[in-house]
DNA sequence: AGTGTATCCTGCAGGC
DNA sequence: TGCCTGCAGGATACAC
């Protein structure tokens, strides 16, 4: 589910909340979203102070005390919700898998329906080299189109499955793949290795161009994603292609296709990314 | 190197 | 109403 405008609005909501609070203790409901024994993870949390949230890829850190790093990554259905206080009526998690209490009584919740997420305490140097796993952000001052082209020319891979790889370019999930290349104006199995500079630089500029106005727009709510507040996000209503097959492109009016590779759906117009030059 | 397939899970929509 | 199938924003492991 969540991309890196998710994620990003995620962190932005709980960066004002978390900063500087406390984590009393933790519940481990679903042990399976850790990928260490409940007794190792709350050792590794309890008791410390979150310096600072950040997200990197699809993932939400909270960078605890000690420098330890509470990496989460949200896998199809994961969400990271707030409360003032152990919620009673209304507003209540429905899938609850983790929940941080912190000092003075808030709650954090990791709530994952189909529990893909997972909750990690790392120390800095293991996060470090697991960072160092991912490709580069593309919203980073620093990423050039001439990064991205000289990339691209060393894989025959598809440009959306290119685009998929988190060890190629960090943050891209199938709805922004098929939004970039709708975008860039190139066919989703254009191979990557084929684009020429001028092309790398309309996908360059389409892939920053939508992933900043996904945030600007709180992110894409399909059905599951929410912000840590519970509020939707306003991107699906902006979605050119994602979803969208079997409507009129709104270029050109072309019936928008779906077709599936690499076991995953890709959405696209057929006149305005066409698969040959 | 890249692709197809399976796996982890739950919920929902659509067909009958 | 109920049952079945297919599908879903992710990530990984495997065989070919």
């Amino acid at each position: 589910m969540p991309e890196l405008p998710e994620a990003e609005t995620i962190v932005r909501a709980l960066r004002p909340v978390l900063e500087g609070a406390r984590i009393r203790r933790v519940d481990v409901v679903r042990p399976d979203v850790l990928r260490s024994p409940p007794s190792r993870f709350s050792a590794c949390v309890c008791g410390r102070r979150i310096v600072a949230v950040d997200r990197r890829a699809k993932n939400v850190l909270l960078r605890i005390e000690d420098d330890r790093v509470v990496a989460v990554n949200l896998g199809m259905t994961g969400k990271l919700l707030t409360f003032d206080r152990p919620p009673r009526g209304g507003r209540r998690p429905t899938h609850p898998a983790v929940h941080f209490r912190l000092v003075g009584g808030a709650l954090l919740t990791f709530d994952d329906t189909r529990r893909f997420g997972a909750v990690e305490c790392l120390s800095g140097a293991e996060w470090s080299l697991r960072s160092a796993r991912l490709g580069p952000e593309p919203l980073d001052r620093g990423y050039h189109a001439r990064d991205l082209h000289a990339a691209l020319v060393t894989s025959r891979a598809p440009l959306r499955s290119w685009l998929l790889d988190q060890k190629r370019i960090a943050g891209i999930g199938n709805i922004y793949a098929s939004e970039a290349l709708y975008l860039a104006e190139l066919h989703p199995q254009k191979r990557a290795r084929s684009v020429t500079r001028a092309e790398a630089t309309r996908l360059h500029r389409a892939i920053r161009r939508v992933l900043r106005a996904a945030i600007r727009a709180g992110g894409t709510t399909i059905r599951d994603y929410r912000n840590a507040d519970g509020t939707e996000g306003e991107f699906a209503q902006k979605l050119f292609v994602y979803g969208r097959d079997g409507t009129a492109c709104l270029r050109c009016r072309t019936e928008i296709l779906r077709i599936v590779f690499g076991g995953r759906s890709a959405f696209f117009c057929p006149t305005c990314q066409p698969l040959s030059s």
